[in-house]
DNA sequence: AAATAATAGTTTCATTTGAAACTATTTACA
DNA sequence: TGTAAATAGTTTCAAATGAAACTATTATTT
C-alpha cells in the first residue's frame, strides 16, 4: 500500500467539514452587512431578533431562541443596553427574571438588520431551485435530530 | 400594526443561522470523539489530515487544504511535533518551505481518527436517504460558490 | 551587486470565548 | 420558620483566537 492510499478520509467530501466550511462563510458573508454599520456582534443581533420576536421576554428566552449561552446573552444584553437598543426590567413578581424590550432605536436598527438579513438570505438561495431549497431545509431538521439522537446514544 | 407582527425574520427559520446552529452541533458532536482521547483539537486533525493526504507538504498546502489560516496552522505543527505525530523538515532547494510528514505514531492516530471520523459521518447520513444524501451535497456546493460570488460582488 | 519586494512561517498582543465560581432571589422541605 | 436547593443572571480567569508585526529566506529590480 503507497503512502496516498493510506488515508480513508477525505477532507473535501468530508460532511461535518464541508458543513463547518459553508456556515462559517456564509456567516462570515452575512456578518460583513451589519457589522461595520451597526457595530453589533452576531450575538447581539441574535439576542435582538429573539427580543424582536417576544416582547417583554426575559434572558432565559434568549438563551433558548438564540442558540447562546447564558454568558452570551448576559454579554450582549449588557452591549444593547448600552448602545440604548435594548431597555432592561425586572419581573416584580420574581426579580430575578429580566423583562427585555427593543427601545425605538432598537426596533429601528432591527427592521434595518432585518431587511439586509433577507436580501442576503435571499441572494444566498437564488442558487438553489425551489425543491432544493425546500429539500435543504429538511436535511438540515434531519441531521440536527440526528446529532442529538447522537449526543444522547454516545452519553450512555 | 402589532408589535409581535413588526419582525420579519424569525431566526428558526433563517438559512445562515441554521447553518451556523447545525454545524456548531456536528462539529461539536464529532469533537467528542476524539478530543478526550488523543487530546486534539480541530485543527490539529485538519492539519493531521491534510498532511495524511499529501505526504511532503508544506504548511501552505495545508493553510489551503484545512481552510485554515496560517497563524492556525504554525500552532497546530508545534503542537503535532511536540506530542511526536509530525516530523517538519526544510525543503533544502527552497528553505522557506517546509517538507511535513507523519510520524508512524502519527500515521496510527490518524487512522484510528479517520476510523471514527467515519463511522460517525455514517450514523449522521443514516438520517438521510440516499437522494437526500446526493442533494445535500449538491446544495453545499452550490451555497459555497454563491457565497464567494456574494463576497466578490460586495467588494465592488 | 545592492536594494526592494515577495513569500513562508512565527510571535506578539489585544480581544473573544467559555467553564466555573459567584451574587441575588425564590422555592422546597424538615 | 429556617435551612437547603434551585433558578436567573453576572463576573472572573485561563485558554483560544486573529490581526498585525516580525524573522528568515528567496526572487526581482535597478
Amino acid at each position: 500500500m503507497s503512502t496516498s492510499e493510506k488515508h480513508t478520509i477525505i477532507l473535501d467530501d468530508f460532511i461535518p467539514y464541508r458543513l463547518a466550511i459553508l456556515a462559517k462563510a456564509v456567516g462570515t458573508s452575512l456578518s460583513k452587512t451589519y457589522e461595520s454599520q451597526f457595530g453589533i456582534t452576531n450575538q447581539q443581533w441574535r439576542t435582538l431578533f429573539s427580543i424582536a420576536r417576544k416582547a417583554n421576554c426575559s434572558a432565559s428566552y434568549v438563551v433558548t431562541h438564540a442558540a447562546l449561552d447564558k454568558v452570551q446573552v448576559s454579554r450582549a444584553l449588557t452591549g444593547l443596553i448600552d448602545i440604548g437598543l435594548v431597555v432592561r426590567k425586572y419581573d416584580s413578581l420574581d426579580r430575578r427574571n429580566s423583562v427585555l424590550n427593543l427601545t425605538v432605536e432598537g426596533w429601528k436598527t432591527y427592521r434595518e438588520i432585518a431587511l439586509k438579513a433577507e436580501k442576503f438570505e435571499k441572494k444566498l438561495l437564488e442558487s438553489l431551485n425551489q425543491e432544493e431549497t425546500q429539500i435543504l431545509n429538511i436535511i438540515v431538521n434531519k441531521l440536527m435530530i440526528r446529532t442529538q439522537e447522537l449526543e444522547i446514544l454516545a452519553k450512555k
